[in-house]
RNA sequence: GGUCCGUUCGUCUAUCGGUUAGGACGCCAGGUUUUCAACCUGGAAAGAGGGGUUCGAUUCCCCUACGGACUGCCA
C-alpha cells in the first residue's frame, strides 16, 4: 500500500494516506531520517495532520510464548474494545525478543485466538525483535543526552552487591559505581546500558483505572537498557515501539503497574509525552489464586474446543472486571459504544464458567440461524469432527428455530439437533427402543394413515393429533413417547410437532413406519 | 523484607455521603409442561475488622488482617 512519511517535533513514524498507523514496515525507521528517504514518499504531512481523524491507538503486545490464554484475550479485547468504540486503531505487536521461548507456533496460535474472537488489527503485526536497531538506537540517544551511562559492573559483582546488602538490612537495589564514574577511565570490556535514573523526587502514574499512584525515585533503580550484548531489554522495547507507533493509551494488566513508573522514567529522559496509562485487574481462579490451567488459564481456542459461542465469551469477558450498571447480556456494538475506563474495578475477577454459559446461552437464543449453523461448523473443525453434509446443514438451519432457546453451547445444540442429522434406519437408543413396546407400535400403527393428508402445519397436526386421541382416550403424554422413539431415536427430544415439521411429511411418516416394522420384526 | 495495588451476597457486579444495599449467575421452593431443557413466581444470601471525619458512612481518611503484583543484563 501507499505510505505518507509525517514528522512532528523529534517524532517520526509511518502513516498510510487514510490516515492509519502502518504496522510492518516500521522497523525501516531505525535507518533515521534523512532528505534522501523522505523523497521516496509522495507526499510529507505532519503527523497531526495525519492522525487527526483518529486519536486513539491502541495496541495488544503479547509475547508468543505459549497459546493466547483467556487473560491475553480478555486485555486484547479491551484494547480492541476502546480504539473501535472511538474510531481509533488497534495495533499488535509480538514481543518475541526473547529468542530463547519464542516460537513461530506461538505467534500463529496468537494470531488464531484473536481472529476466532473477533479482534482485527491495524496494519500488520509488528515483531519487536525486528526492530532492535531502532532500540539500540534510542539507547544510544539517552546515552548523548546523558540520561544513560555504560556500566561495566559484572553479574557476580551485582550479586556480591546484593548480598552484602541484604546481610547489612539495606536495599537491595543495585547502585553501580559506574553511573558517575569518569567515562576515560571506562575498561575495554563489556557493558551494559543503564538508565541514569532520578534518585529523588517522584514518578507518578496518572491511571485511568488506578487512579494516581505515586512512586519515590529511590525506590527505583538504574534499570538496564541494553544489555551488555547488545541486546535491548523488555523496558526499552516497549517505550521505544510504543512511542514510534504513536501508542495513545496503554491497556495492561496491572501487574506492570510498577513498570509503568519505571517506563515513564524513560519516556521523560527521551523527552516524549507519556500515553494514556490504564492498568486493568487480572483474572483469577475460583480459589482466589492466579489463574492457571485448571481455573481456565486455556489458550482461546480451547473455549471454541469447547463450544461456547465467541459472541458470548466475549460478552461475559467484557463483563469480568468491568460493567455498565446492570447491563449483563449486550451485544458488541452495545460493549463498543459503552466501554470506557470509568465502568472498570479494581480489583481482579474470578471467572466462573457457569455464569459464562448463561451468558452464552442468551448468545445463542439471540444469534441468527445461519450465523448458529456457521459457528457450529467453526466448532466441528476445532474439534476434528466430520463436517456437516449439505443435507445435515440445510436440516440443521431449518431446526434451529426450536433448538437455540434451550441450549447454552454449540454442542448441546448439536445433540438436540440429533434427530435432523442422523439418517434412516434410526439406530434407536435403550430407552427408545423400550418406549416402542407392542402397545406403543400398534399407536403408531393407526396414526400413520391419519398423517398422510393432513396439511402439514402445527395447529393441523395439532388438529389431527387431538382427533386421534379423543376417540381412543389417550393422552398426548402416551403419544409423544413413542412419537419421540420413532422420530429421533431418543427419549429427550425438542418438541414432537417441531420434529414433525422440521422433518416434513414424507420424513416423518417413513421414520414412523421403520419403527413400526421394525417392532414387528 | 521493601514498594505499590486490592477487599459489597458463594461468584460477576450496581451504588459515585442519606437506598428496606439493587441486578445477574448459581442454589432452594413453587408454577407451567409433551421428555430434557427453557420459561414464570418466590426465597435464602454481602459492605474483612477497628478507629476517626460527618447530622449521617458501603461510599472520605487512618490502622490492622487477608490477598495480589513488582522488587532480573525475563517479558
Amino acid at each position: 500500500s501507499k505510505f505518507v512519511e509525517c514528522t512532528l517535533a523529534q517524532q517520526y513514524r509511518l502513516v498510510r494516506a487514510d490516515g492509519t498507523v502502518a504496522g510492518g514496515p516500521m522497523y525501516s525507521l531505525s535507518r533515521g531520517l534523512d532528505q534522501s528517504h523522505l523523497s521516496d514518499f509522495q507526499d510529507v504531512r505532519p503527523m497531526s495532520d495525519a492522525l487527526s481523524g483518529a486519536p486513539v491507538v491502541t495496541r495488544f503486545a503479547p509475547s508468543p510464548t505459549g497459546f493466547l490464554h483467556i487473560g491475553g484475550a480478555r486485555t486484547a479485547l479491551f484494547n480492541w474494545l476502546y480504539a473501535r468504540g472511538r474510531g481509533g486503531k488497534f495495533l499488535l505487536r509480538i514481543e518475541d525478543t526473547d529468542r530463547e521461548r519464542s516460537t513461530d507456533a506461538a505467534t500463529q496460535a496468537i494470531l488464531d485466538g484473536m481472529a476466532w474472537m473477533g479482534l482485527d488489527y491495524d496494519g500488520d503485526a509488528i515483531s519487536q525483535f525486528s526492530r532492535v536497531a531502532r532500540h539500540q538506537e534510542v539507547a544510544e540517544a539517552m546515552l548523548a543526552n546523558g540520561h544513560a551511562y555504560r556500566c561495566y559492573s559484572t553479574q557476580d559483582e551485582i550479586a556480591a552487591f546484593r548480598e552484602a546488602a541484604k546481610a547489612e538490612g539495606r536495599s537491595t537495589l543495585f547502585l553501580s559505581p559506574w553511573r558517575d564514574a569518569d567515562p576515560s577511565r571506562a575498561p575495554d570490556a563489556p557493558y551494559a546500558v543503564r538508565l541514569k535514573a532520578p534518585r529523588d523526587g517522584e514518578t507518578v502514574i496518572d491511571d485511568q483505572v488506578q487512579g494516581k499512584v505515586t512512586f519515590r525515585n529511590e525506590l527505583l533503580d538504574d534499570m538496564v537498557l541494553l544489555r551488555s550484548d547488545g541486546t535491548p531489554t523488555y523496558m526499552l522495547a516497549v517505550v521505544v515501539d510504543d512511542h514510534d507507533m504513536g501508542v495513545t493509551h496503554v491497556i495492561r494488566g496491572d501487574d506492570h503497574l510498577n513498570n509503568a513508573a519505571r517506563q515513564t522514567q524513560i519516556y521523560t529522559a527521551m523527552n516524549w509525552d507519556t500515553p494514556v496509562w490504564a492498568h486493568i485487574p487480572l483474572i483469577h481462579g475460583m480459589d482466589g489464586k492466579k489463574l492457571s490451567k485448571r481455573h481456565g488459564a486455556l489458550g482461546v481456542e480451547e473455549y471454541q474446543t469447547m463450544g461456547y459461542p465467541v459472541a458470548g465469551l466475549r460478552n461475559y469477558l467484557t463483563r469480568l472486571g468491568w460493567a455498565h450498571g446492570d447491563d449483563e447480556v449486550f451485544t458488541t456494538a452495545q460493549a463498543l459504544d459503552w466501554f470506557d475506563f470509568g465502568g472498570m474495578n479494581k480489583a481482579p475477577a474470578k471467572f466462573d464458567f457457569k455464569k459464562l454459559e448463561s451468558i452464552c446461552g442468551h448468545h445463542i437464543a439471540a444469534g441468527e440461524d445461519v450465523d448458529l449453523v456457521t459457528e457450529i461448523e467453526g466448532y466441528l473443525a476445532a474439534n476434528a469432527k466430520e463436517p456437516l453434509a449439505a443435507a445435515q446443514k440445510d436440516g440443521l438451519t431449518r431446526a434451529m428455530y426450536c433448538l437455540k432457546d434451550r441450549a447454552k453451547t454449540l454442542p448441546e445444540l448439536l445433540d438436540k439437533a440429533h434427530f435432523v442429522l442422523t439418517n434412516r434406519p434410526l439406530e434407536q437408543d435403550a430407552k427408545a427402543a423400550k418406549a416402542l413396546d407392542p402397545v406403543s407400535i400398534g399407536i403408531l400403527s393407526e396414526l400413520t394413515p391419519q398423517l398422510r393428508d393432513v396439511s402439514w402445519s402445527r395447529i393441523e397436526l395439532e388438529v389431527a393429533m387431538a382427533a386421534f386421541m379423543e376417540p381412543r382416550e389417550l393422552k398426548f403424554g402416551k403419544l409423544a413417547g413413542p412419537l419421540r422413539a420413532a422420530l429421533a431415536g431418543r427419549t429427550v427430544t425438542p418438541s414432537v410437532y417441531d420434529m414433525m415439521l422440521v422433518l416434513g411429511r414424507d420424513e416423518t411418516l417413513a421414520r414412523i413406519t421403520d419403527a413400526t416394522s421394525q417392532g414387528r420384526d
